[in-house]
DNA sequence: GCGGACTGCTTACCT
DNA sequence: ACAGGTAAGCAGTCCGCG
């Protein structure tokens, strides 16, 4: 596929940088002449329309404004290479609205619009109304027509026109709009032939899943087939590199503004999946030390113009199908892209577009895992929650075991070899995160591209709300179903009927169980497995069906709320989630487990029973959240509501089976030692009467409770200990606390019968005895004693009152201040002088407030004392109290 | 002028 | 920029107190 034309260009752009001008700054021309021929020749040539292409993966598209069409990038993974391929369907740009063909020909203002095509009347089904509707199509030549202009567009002029005007589907970005019309599916492989677009031959259902799903609806069983096809269909090896740069910065922990470029990019590294890398470093006039031309398996390249250094990360960036950075829409990328203008080079000449939030690749995948690392969603439910703060550190920690190199001196005065070390090491650690455990991360990211039909560098960068609105409107247009505009859903849906516990929240939420305080042997955990989608599955909860249309289901009601659900129609909602749902839980949970499998199949069933986890987790929270293109508050209600109303219900039946409840919370049941009978029993109750699926979570050998709600010790039967919502450790308790509370914890790992409590009493006496003779002794470090606190917002934002680690910032001078906002991490301690705070740079061990810090410990440590019949006073010596005892 | 009761704000957690 | 519920610590306000 790679012409000769290419190879042509590529040898003399070799040859310009093997011997790197010589009499310092050359001509201009010389230095980017070679890139700029190259690059053009890249683009009419190979990033042309392709004709004939076999099997290419679907991984992204955009438009062209200068062909004014749609286009797709595909990836080979023969020659893993990106191809684009131009729209030669012919499709245009359109919105819909209520007013009638022959109505709008007759406006003038519309008629007058420059860059329409024309109107077609069509026929819509209204999921909303429940009943078929005609629609005028309002047909333009390019995207900004229909909308996004500062004014004039169609999406604009409408209502000014009429006031009745209803516009839909007028804000879905073009590129997505086409992907839906076509139908087409993201990750997928396809065929070029001729010129025209054909999908591969899809994976046929396996004969497996359709046994196992054989009770459904056929409705139901469609679903699960399209998606069985999509997430059945092979995976292309992957090709890619990950990139990052170094630039000269002013001054100590300033980070330089990608806006201004106005410093020297001084050194870049490249890390590839091939076993390339590099690293490029500019020569600078002041001794930097001695040159080199390797760096452990690493190619070092030495650059006396720094634009002809830019021009070599280009090239990269056009060479390899995919590029990964972290941080690179904010930083990498975007000041290569304005340093290179800076520098003389043309917009046209840059491989790099920005957009608001993004740098984009026109000619490849750019992902940056720092947005997709920042996605809560990711981070919580497809990493359990295993990374807190989102920086490169931090997280290749904790996946890789190993960090950045330490910096002890601003990077400008770094030699040679020290910035290439530290260079080479973020480009290593980015490429590690992409690629650790077998390209989990990219892998998730082609998952979920699957089934949200969105494109790779879009899925990676947005957050949940976004996925399920691209996936629920491909079903939209896959229907023929007219996409209700949030508004419309929002009049015919808008009430709410129950009140929440916490001020200012919408709607009642889930229920938690009061504890019984104490120890007990032998807890089972039984929860509801995925019960928030288990119920919209169940009790066909969607935007259409609940408070539908239909007088005669107005008696079907939704427990504690005025709303009901219809029984004449399935909804689009209910049969989606369902079918993710049941396909988790039932195919690829299990499939993900089956030891039989090979090693690489089984790799990819997890990667996508926890990318189903991700969608399904959110599935519910969208329809309350306000941003949510189908906000529709009484499906959230009515989702919360049920749940109340199943977990209320099998508590109760747990009691008439004799079965103690010790605790709960939303969809889990805590069991004081019950009999395999009974909780068989309870089990196959609420399969029958609920139509929902309690699973043994977990088994504890024994539970510690106090009195709080969410706040819980449970030891398994093998010694591990989970702990839940104690202070001991929470992320914002001082060291020294946590460390006493970890020895606490191991004791109470090693208890295995209620008589190895007394010596295990003792033992943890002692252990917080020390703790507090230490602390009285002034024996911790102010790092041990430090509180650490993200700053919620910047400093100037706390109006309303003054929290104590913004108290301890306020005493740092105004120009150390700047360096501080939203997402700082603050740490100080506690003194007895008057603000009473200090942040631990600017405090000494003798100004501790030794009190406050007692008052830490006690509460720290009664959330389990409570429990095991220890009062706090008799460990520090205070008057003894009446000691509980637990044990029945 | 001070302390207790109360409410509200902030952060971090649970499901 | 997915939801609501809970804990903890502190900030700020109101009220009573001859």
């Amino acid at each position: 596929m790679e012409s000769r034309l290419e190879d042509f260009f590529k040898e003399k752009l070799d040859e310009a940088e093997e011997k790197p001008s010589s009499e310092g700054r050359g001509n201009q021309e010389d230095v980017t002449g070679n890139w700029v021929r190259y690059f053009r020749s890249l683009v009419e040539d190979r990033y042309a329309n392709s004709r004939n292409l076999k099997n290419v993966y679907l991984f992204s598209a955009s438009y062209d404004g200068d062909k004014r069409c749609a286009v797709l990038k595909f990836y080979n993974p023969e020659d893993k290479k990106i191809y684009l391929w131009y729209d030669t369907t012919g499709h245009k740009p359109y919105c819909l609205t209520n007013i009638p063909q022959e109505e709008l020909e007759n406006i003038p203002e519309v008629k007058g619009v420059k860059g329409l095509d024309h109107f077609e009347t069509v026929e819509k089904f209204s999921l909303l109304l429940d009943k078929p509707l005609r629609v005028t199509k309002i047909v333009a030549q390019d995207p900004l027509t229909i909308g996004g202009k500062p004014s004039g567009s169609i999406r604009d002029i409408l209502p000014k026109i009429r006031h009745d005007a209803k516009v839909w589907e007028a804000d879905i970005k073009y590129y997505e709009c086409y992907i839906y019309d076509l139908g087409l599916d993201l990750g997928l492989p396809y065929n070029i032939e001729d010129g025209k677009l054909v999908k591969n031959k899809l994976t046929s259902i396996n004969f497996e899943v359709e046994k196992l799903f054989a009770d459904e609806s056929k409705d139901f069983f469609q679903y699960l087939k399209s998606w069985v096809e999509l997430l059945e269909a092979p995976l292309p090896s992957l090709k890619f590199i990950a990139l990052d740069i170094e630039v000269e910065s002013p001054s100590l922990d300033k980070v330089p503004d990608p806006r201004e470029a106005s410093h020297r990019v001084i050194c870049a590294s490249i890390v590839a999946s091939d076993g390339v890398k590099y690293v490029l470093l500019l020569r600078r006039g002041e001794a930097k030390g001695e040159e080199f031309d390797r760096l452990d398996d690493a190619k070092v390249e030495f650059y006396d113009d720094e634009l002809q250094l830019i021009c070599r990360i280009f090239r990269f960036l056009v060479e390899y199908p995919i590029v990964v950075t972290f941080n690179g829409d904010e930083f990498d990328l975007k000041y290569l892209y304005h340093r290179a203008q800076k520098l003389g080079l043309q917009k046209e000449d840059i491989p790099i577009q920005l957009t608001r939030e993004y740098a984009y690749l026109p000619y490849s995948i750019h992902i940056d895992l720092y947005r997709f690392f920042f996605n809560k969603a990711i981070q919580v439910y497809a990493f359990d929650q295993k990374y807190r703060d989102v920086n490169l550190q931090d997280i290749s920690t904790v996946f890789l075991g190993i960090g950045k190199v330490e910096l002890d001196k601003n990077v400008s005065e770094l030699d040679y070899r020290q910035l290439a070390v530290y260079c080479l090491r973020d480009s290593e650690l980015t490429f590690k995160l992409a690629s650790f455990d077998g390209n989990l991360v990219l892998k998730l990211i082609i998952a979920l591209a699957r089934i949200t039909r969105m494109i790779l560098e879009d899925v990676s960068r947005q957050s949940v709300s976004n996925w399920i609105k691209s996936l629920m409107y491909w079903e939209h247009r896959k229907n023929s179903y007219l996409i209700p505009s949030s508004e419309e859903i929002l009049a015919v849906k808008g009430s709410t009927s129950t009140h929440a516990i916490i001020k200012g929240k919408k709607y009642r939420g889930a229920i938690v169980i009061e504890p019984q305080p104490g120890i007990n042997f032998n807890v089972v955990v039984l929860d509801f497995n995925s019960l928030y989608p288990s119920i919209i599955k169940r009790w066909n909860l969607s935007y259409e069906t609940v408070r539908c249309p239909h007088e005669e289901c107005k008696d079907n009601l939704i427990p504690e709320t005025n709303h009901w659900v219809c029984r004449k129609r399935q909804g689009l909602t209910s049969l989606v989630i369902g079918s993710l749902r049941d396909l988790r839980v039932r195919w690829y949970k299990v499939k993900a487990k089956d030891k039989t499998l090979p090693e690489e199949v089984r790799v990819w069933y997890s990667v996508v029973q926890r990318t189903l986890k991700v969608i399904l987790n959110a599935s519910y929270g969208v329809f309350g959240a306000e941003h949510f293109a189908l906000y529709c508050p009484p499906v959230a209600e009515a989702t919360a509501s049920i749940g109340r109303y199943a977990i209320k219900t099998t508590i109760q039946k747990a009691w008439e089976l004799g079965i103690e409840v010790i605790y709960g919370d939303t969809d889990s049941m805590f069991l004081r030692n019950p009999s395999e009978n009974q909780v068989e029993a309870l089990m196959e109750w609420s399969r029958n009467v609920l139509g929902m699926e309690l699973d043994i979570d977990k088994q504890y050998r024994y539970s510690v409770f106090s009195t709080r709600k969410k706040n819980y010790i449970g030891v398994y039967h093998d010694g591990n200990v989970e702990i839940k919502g104690l202070t001991g450790k929470k992320r914002n308790t001082p060291e020294f606390l946590k460390k006493t509370f970890a020895e606490m914890i191991k004791i109470l790992g090693e208890v295995k019968s209620k008589d190895d409590f007394d010596k295990a009493r003792e033992k943890i006496k002692s252990i917080v005895k020390d703790c507090y003779v230490k602390l009285k002794n002034r024996q911790y470090s102010l790092e041990e004693l430090a509180f650490t606190v993200v700053l919620g917002k910047d400093i100037e934002d706390y109006n309303k009152t003054i929290p104590q680690h913004v108290k301890a910032l306020k005493l740092l001078p105004e120009k150390e201040k700047v360096d501080v906002g939203a997402g700082s991490v603050i740490r100080y301690v506690k003194v007895r002088r008057d603000p009473g705070v200090k942040l631990i740079t600017h405090a000494k061990v003798d100004e501790i407030d030794t009190e406050k810090y007692v008052e830490h410990i006690q509460t720290t440590f009664e959330q389990v004392l409570d429990a095991l019949g220890i009062s706090f006073n008799e460990i520090t010596g205070a008057p003894r109290e009446a000691k509980l005892e637990f044990f029945q």
